[in-house]
RNA sequence: GUACCCGUAGCUCAGCUGGAUAGAGCGUUGGCUUGCGGAGCCAAAGGCCGCAGGUUCAAAUCCUGCCGGGUACACCA
């Protein structure tokens, strides 16, 4: 047998007193503080856009017609905003011109913007020449901070994110709502947000019966759970065959009632009910998938506040049933189910109690608002779980919407598609899993031998264990870009060669404009690159702005209002595009403007320096917000 | 059956609070290193925006119907 008697579970759990009429669990020891950020001194979103017009513009154009609309242009980086006077322009020339002729009056005490009448259309447009050098200044003198507002300052939100279940391994699945949930924590946070991470365990539940009954059975016949480097491998392996046996039992019985089943059934109900043997064996799996967990979280450079499990919340069933039932917002069905009373009919009504006692994923979910509720006061709770369980949460966030009332926060299920194999579905039972370790060795070995060749070709001498680290850095950045540069709604089918592309459109391709760029500023020197960039005023800036340094500069200056939006939108998304497109432009900038070569003067070699040395700065600023590592040399 | 999501370039997808020539990446074809990292840059080809109606000065975008694909509707999570 196993030895896991040793273990020693955690019985007792203080329980508080709450406003809503429930106890919950008195709140866990942090495993990191929570980061509360000041932000109040930094500069708003919209700095340098036409927000601070805009309220003048609205009262112009709205005094010219009814039906004009004043419309934030579709290219962002050309016009500002647009009025379509199609109407106008047709009905009555002369009012038309009026129109413009009162836009352009409107008080633009910065003289930053143009105004003039395309068609029919009139532009208020941006001036890029006036603009630039003020961008540049601002993205100096922020630095790191560059991106950041305190927009939402003062709201809390806390991320329901990753959660895998204990005794497996992490699969691809469980990549998204790690990698998209500390995206949008670092997102919020940037946008002034208290954002707590709680990493959800799926540590609890029948599907944990199921094992521990498996477990007792076949345990002894299991060679990868005699060898501590294999145990979850085992525990695996024991999930499928139970899974399997039950599927067979099924399929072979005529009421599709499945004995093995309910045996695991009446397992979980031991555990629930504290029964000793059964919460050592489970204490012992779970500390086991905690530290395979951890290292695909040090991995992946990801961290969260709380790890706290839906076992956690299996102390207060009793609190949710009798608080629900109080209310009225649950009642007993034929079968001695306890459900949810929902709101609107047509909605299914979700079970909370099993007719033998024990507790469901939803009686956890609903113990779990509570807790946070009390815990954290949070303003929103944002689940970064995948979207078949949309109707799941429905029923989830009704009940609880009816349960507290005023009480309760903004409840957003941040849904996405599923990963699947070209092949079809992921699926455990079948084998036909690609796990998240495995991802992550192949990225590295195939960065590795890049990294390798281009040191080589370089002549650059660096350390194995550097280069190593530079390989991870590839990996990582290469998977998670992958993952967020397509917005989480729909289902990725998982494609090895395109996820481990590291051309176009990736996160290498990022990373290695940062190294490029790095490569360039360090051969110019700390010196002069000081020399230029401490000036207060980017008084260097001396470029043409009607091309591509327009286009980059237009895009640093934006990056604050997609940081903004991508904070709003829940969208982190916008940011990787954000981010590509300025790469993007870079590149082509570099191509064309020598700075370094001997040709180059000097007012124009200081110049592009500055103007490199800012968008060096949005680029890693994004690169972080994004949580993709930017090595210094690739 | 009911509800929700999706049909846009060969492939994977942006764009959808209606506005100007529908955009990226991959793939295909061609070009660019005496000048800083070619994991780059430039260009070309490639589209009845699923189909049919409707609303509108204006529809990929809004409405209705249809066709095709997916998901959910457990005493799982």
């Amino acid at each position: 047998m196993i030895d896991h008697d040793g273990i020693d579970p955690v019985d007792e759990i203080e329980l508080v007193d709450t406003e809503l009429g429930m106890k919950v669990p008195a709140l866990p020891e942090a495993d990191i503080a929570v980061d509360l950020h000041e932000l109040e001194q930094l500069a708003p979103y919209n700095r340098y856009l036409l927000p601070s017009l805009q309220q003048d513009l609205e009262a112009v154009v709205s005094s010219a017609g009814p039906n004009l609309p004043l419309l934030p242009a579709k290219s962002e980086i050309d016009a500002d905003y647009a009025v379509p006077a199609h109407r106008l322009l047709a009905a009555d020339p002369e009012a038309f011109n009026h129109l413009l002729e009162s836009i352009s009056e409107a008080d633009d005490e910065q003289g930053c913007f143009e105004v003039v009448a395309e068609g029919p259309f009139i532009n208020i447009k941006i001036k890029r020449d006036v603009i630039a050098p003020w961008v540049i200044e601002e993205v100096l003198a922020e630095g790191d901070n560059y991106g950041k507002n305190g927009a939402d300052l003062g709201r809390t939100v806390v991320l329901d994110v990753s959660s895998p279940n204990i005794a497996k391994q992490m699969h691809l699945g469980h990549l998204r709502s790690t990698v998209i949930g500390e995206a949008m924590t670092r997102i919020l946070r940037a946008n002034g947000v208290n954002a707590i991470r709680d990493n959800h365990l799926g540590d609890w539940g029948t599907q944990f019966g199921m094992l521990g009954h498996a477990f007792e059975l076949w345990g002894d016949e299991i060679p990868e759970l005699k060898n501590p480097s294999t145990q979850v491998t085992g525990l695996l392996k024991l999930y499928v065959k139970i899974n399997q046996e039950v599927l067979a039992e099924k399929e072979s019985s005529a009421d599709g009632e499945s004995p093995l089943e309910d045996a695991g059934r009446a397992w979980f109900t031991r555990l629930e009910e504290g029964d000793p043997a059964a919460k050592r064996l489970w204490q012992w799996t779970y500390n086991l998938s905690r530290a395979e967990f951890e290292e695909v979280y040090q991995r992946l450079g990801v961290e969260f506040e709380y790890t706290l499990g839906e076992s956690l919340y299996s102390h207060i069933n009793s609190e949710v049933f009798r608080a629900f039932v109080d209310r009225g917002l649950a009642a007993e069905d034929d079968k001695g189910r306890l459900k949810l009373v929902p709101s609107d009919e047509k909605m299914h009504a979700l079970t909370i109690r099993k007719s033998d006692g024990s507790s469901l994923y939803g009686t956890r979910d609903l113990a779990c608002l509570a807790s946070r509720l009390h815990w954290f006061d949070p303003n929103e709770v944002i689940y970064a779980v995948g979207a078949e369980q949309t109707d799941y949460f429905k029923q989830v966030f009704d009940g609880f919407s009816q349960f507290a009332g005023d009480e309760t926060p903004e409840l957003t299920h941040l849904a996405f598609g599923p990963i699947e194999l070209p092949d079809g579905k992921m699926s455990t039972r079948k084998g036909r899993v690609v796990f998240l370790s495995e991802v992550l060795d192949e990225a590295h070995s195939q960065a590795l031998d890049r990294v390798t060749s281009n040191m080589e070709r370089r002549g650059i001498e660096i350390d194995d264990e550097h280069i190593d680290q530079v390989a991870w850095d590839i990996a990582v950045g290469a998977i998670i870009y992958y993952d967020l540069k397509q917005p989480a709604g729909r289902k990725i089918v998982f494609d090895w060669d395109e996820a481990l592309n590291f051309q176009g459109n990736s996160g290498p391709f990022l990373q290695y404009t940062n190294a490029r760029i790095n490569a360039l500023l360090e051969k110019a020197g700390d010196a002069e690159v000081e020399a230029v960039t401490s000036s207060t005023d980017a008084s260097y800036f001396k470029e043409d702005t009607s091309g591509v340094v327009g286009d980059l500069t237009m895009l640093m200056a934006e990056f604050p209002v997609v940081v903004r939006r991508a904070g709003t939108t829940h969208n982190p998304t916008l940011v990787a595009e954000h981010l590509y497109k300025l790469a993007h432009n870079f590149n082509s900038f570099y191509r064309d403007y020598p700075i370094l070569s001997p040709d180059t003067s000097e007012d124009d070699r200081r110049s592009r320096l500055l103007l490199t040395a800012a968008a060096s700065q949005v680029l890693k600023n994004g690169l972080k917000l994004l949580n993709i590592p930017a090595p210094d040399r690739i």
